[in-house]
DNA sequence: AGGATGACGGGAG
DNA sequence: ACTCCCGCCATCC
């Protein structure tokens, strides 16, 4: 079992992907402060009711969609992805282009 | 109690 | 790019 400290930080951590970018089960583990944990996250996100979270922004630590190619859950993530204009070929997303800690490091070269 | 199983990750070959 | 393999850890037989 996990504290409620963990569950509440990671599922922060996940609303605060912005749309159009993606992040990682692992960065999101890291970032919660449970690093190495990266399968309780996808556990957390399968616990939680669907529409309250950017689900669909969590992908694994290669850019690829982490559901079995052509299934339900697959193609829902993909729509979702497309959406928001990610690219998402072969069910994968570039993660130097869309990936969320580029954007943290954007930030950082722009505000300092 | 012990082994298998995941919405995983990283390294090795 | 792809396959194995092992670390990881809550759950479920």
């Amino acid at each position: 079992m996990q504290t409620d400290a963990a569950i509440t930080a990671i599922l922060a951590c996940v609303r605060r992907i912005p749309a159009g970018r993606v992040s990682s089960y692992g960065e999101i583990a890291a970032r919660a402060g449970i690093k190495g944990r990266a399968r309780m996250v996808g556990r957390m996100l399968g616990l939680a009711p669907e529409d309250t979270l950017p689900w669909h922004r969590v992908l694994k630590s290669d850019g690829r969609i982490a559901f079995p190619v052509g299934s339900k859950a697959f193609k829902q993530q993909s729509r979702l992805l497309k959406g928001e204009g990610v690219v998402v070929k072969a069910g994968r997303v570039d993660l130097a282009i869309f990936g969320w800690a580029r954007e943290q490091s954007l930030d950082e070269l722009l505000w300092g």
